[in-house]
Order: structure tokens, then sequence, then C-alpha cells
DNA sequence: CCGCGCAAAATTGTATACAACATGCATGCA
DNA sequence: TGCATGCATGTTGTATACAATTTTGCGCGG
């Protein structure tokens, strides 16, 4: 027997499982997600990969048939820009509510810190630029973020709000590795980061919000860049939820 | 056999049931939510309601134990105002986005047409206050509100923080009913309901953001005056779950 | 009197068997 | 030829049996 939620060894080897085979596509939106199958490509028991599929749903990825079991839902442009845009919306609440509250020092300075790793890592030639550290950097940004208003409340919805893959903030990242006409917008980004980090040390609420809202759109500019370019968009391993 | 996710009859009745249990104090904050115990009382197996725990849990009233199994989550007064906030949040994106992007006249017709009436039960002498009228309409008003941005992203997540019984906004209307003294509060807050449609049909989509934030601010200052009194607090459901 | 260790009990995680409903196809009738 | 009906099949929902781990209580030793 296992733990329940975070679910140690069979769910969680379901949880994965189905998850990896949504997202590489072995299933497609729409389709019916048999558990029968799932038993057998993942050499798993019904139970668990039933307490999986309930899990999946909860998570997005899945909806449920009225007639019974679930099938892999599928996601408009439409969606996926408001997602983006709710995740801007929830960091910046996070960023304006850090702002408001203030934040420790030690916090501050834990900040400062990994900014300027992050400037070290994209100030230099963008053709030497090191991606699997700055991915890295940038999600323990968001990370850092999320918990700076010490809200369980807000951290959790933010948790949320990313476990659709199109919407985290690392959705794009592989794409602009691949294109370096696309780094450009890591200095951006970084740019960005510092002004956000600066309203909320300098308790500069509304700035730190609106801040925060701003860099979540880059993620849509990103995402009609790679709409525009049919080859880009396998890069993405969310956007085989994308319909049309 | 049932249906899976809308899940009828077993699953549904063991969700209804334990969420009861939980809300009616019959297993308090922090407390192990035994699966055989609720077999029992609930006069179920363990499947479905192993299914409910799962769903319960992601609902956000159950929280995973490492070792296994569930207990009931205890909030903080500060939880409970971060998710208010976070509604007001929410919502004012869904009525800034309604704003932004312009909603049917058919649907501006529904609208006024719902403040009007909500207007005939606020208007008349508060003595003589249709409450259950106005509770119905108060839902009302906000399921169209989460609506009206016409993204399905949104309106699940309005659903998803509207689960938690003390964030919704009906949350603290029973007491306004017991409470004369409080019912002045239900005049403002018809007031910024009516605010809120005019700035979303005259496409101001930063006063109506702005506006839909406050209006849950409503639920904030209701849930301060309960709290300074004993005897209020047993008549709001969720405040079961308020520890301390 | 307190702490440690062991054993028993209780609880959860997993597997499988059974039942009921939905779906699709084939067949027969109009 | 088209439609309706009945059956067969596949799928999910539910129940229960089994295994493993955690927890708890008791006894012993320091």
């Amino acid at each position: 027997m296992r733990a329940a939620a975070t679910s140690a060894s069979q769910t969680l080897k379901a949880v994965l499982g189905i998850r990896d085979l949504v997202y590489s596509g072995a299933v497609r939106p729409g389709e019916r997600v048999s558990e029968i199958t799932m038993c057998d490509q993942l050499d798993l028991s019904r139970t668990p990969v039933r307490a999986a599929l309930v899990r999946l749903e909860q998570e997005g990825i899945l909806e449920a048939i009225p007639s019974g079991g679930y099938a892999v839902r599928s996601f408009s442009q439409a969606d996926i820009e408001d997602a983006i845009e709710l995740r801007g919306v929830i960091e910046g609440t996070a960023a304006r509510l850090a702002a408001e509250r203030g934040i420790s020092p030690a916090r501050a300075a834990a900040l400062s810190a990994l900014l300027d790793d992050l400037d070290g890592v994209v100030g230099v030639d963008p053709a030497k630029l090191d991606f699997q550290a700055y991915v890295g950097m940038n999600a323990e940004f968001h990370d850092m973020l999320k918990q700076l208003a010490g809200s369980e409340i807000i951290a959790r919805e933010v948790d949320r709000i990313n476990t659709l893959p199109f919407a985290g903030p690392s959705a794009f990242l592989h794409v602009q590795e691949a294109y370096p006409r696309f780094r450009a917008s890591l200095v951006v980004g970084q740019a960005q980061h510092r002004a956000i980090a600066d309203a909320i040390i300098g308790r500069e609420s509304a700035r730190a919000e609106a801040l925060a809202r701003e860099h979540a759109r880059l993620a849509r500019v990103n995402l009609e860049h790679v709409l525009e370019n049919r080859a880009l968009r396998a890069r993405v391993p969310g956007l085989v939820l994308l319909s049309g």
C-alpha cells in the first residue's frame, strides 16, 4: 500500500503515465481514455488508473463523458490565451500582495541573488546561452514569486493554473532555444523580472501587479509566433491539446 | 454502475455525504477522515468513498496525509481573506474581459432585467425583504458575471474558487438575514451590481474590474463582523473549517 | 519515572470479480 | 430500401478480498 494524495507508487505511476500518453499524442483530444487500454499500456490495475483519471480531470486535461468515463479535453487558441491571461492575473495578485505586505530581508536578498544569476546567464553572447540553466532559474523565479505573498491559497492557485502545460511560465522556452531569433525575448523577460522584484521590494503594489501581468503576455506573443509556423508547434508539448 | 465525473448515484452520494459531515462539524479540522467510518455512516462501499475523497481533496476541503489517507483541512482567517480576495480578482478579470470583448444585446438585456428584479427586492421596506428571492438572484448575477467573458477557462476558475464555502458570493447572506443591521450592506451590494453591469455594457474595462474586486470586499467586511460575535459564527456553514 | 522496542491492530493501497448500462450491429419487417 | 428492434459486446461503476505499511499500546529496561 501507499500514500494517498501524493500517492506514491502505483497511482503516481498512473498519473504520470497517462499524462505522458496524452502529451505525447498517443491519445488524441476528444478521444475516450479507456481504463483497460491504460491498464495494458502502463501495466497497472484498474484501481490506480481510475484514481489517476479523477485527478487528471481536476487537473483539466481530461473531461468527463456524460455516459461515463473520460475523454482528452481539447483547447481552442482562445482557451490558451485565456489561461495565459489568468496566470498573469494570479501571479500579478501574488506580486501585488507581496508588495503590500512586504517581504523579509532574507527573501529580498534571495530574490536579488537569483536575478543576478539570471543576468549572468542572459547577459552573455546569445550564441553561447546556457538554456538548461535559464529554464531552471526562470522556474525558480516564478516559484519564489508565487510564495512571496505568504499565502498558501494564492500559491495553490498559481500551481493549479500552471498545471495546464501551455499556461506555465516555461511553456515556450524550448521553442526559444531552437530559434535564436526568439532569444531576444529572454532579455525582455529578464528585464521584467528585475522590474517586478524592484516593485515588490519598493512596496509599489500596483506596478508589481501590472508588470507581472505584462510579463505573462510574453507567453502569448510566443504562442502567436508558434502558431504561425507549423514546424514550431510540435516543439511545445502541451499544444497537442490544441484543436484546429 | 454509474456515470464517472458527474458520477451519479453512489459516488455522488459519497461526495455530498462527506461534504455534509465536514460542514456539519461531525469531523473536525485536522482530524483524519477514515474511509471505513465514512462507509458505515453513509452506508456505502469503500470504492465510491475513495473516489469522493480524491474529489474533495481537489475541491480544497480535505488534504492528503503523507502517510496515507486524508484529513479535514483547516483554514486561518488569513486564508479566508485571501480566498475572498482571489474571488474578487478572478471575478474582476471576468468583468474586465467582458467589457473589453463586449457582450451581446441579449445578454445585456438579461443582465438589466435581473438588476431590475433585484432592485424590486432590495428597494422595499427592509423589514419585509424576501431573502430567498435575494439569495437566488444574487447567485444568478454572479453566475451571469462569470459567463459574460465568454471564456470556459475563466468560468471554471470562478466555479473552483467558489467551491470553498466561505469564499463564495452567498457565504454570508444567511447572517445578514438574521441580523437586520447588516441588511444595509445589501443595498450597497446592489448598487455595486448596477455599477459593474454599467461598466461592462459601457466597455469601461478598468472600472468593471475595480468594482468587481471591491464588491468581493463586502464579504470580507461581513467576515470581520461575524468574527467579532461568536453567536454569528455558527450561522456561516463554512466557518467550521476556521481554526482559532 | 521516562524512553525505547516490539508486536498487534487498524488503515490504506491494490487487485480482481461482478453487475448494470451504453453502444453498435445485424436482422427482420414494413 | 429504410427503419426499428433485439442482441451481443464492450465499458464503466461497484463491491470485496488481500497485502503492506503505519500507528498505537504495552511491557521491559535503564
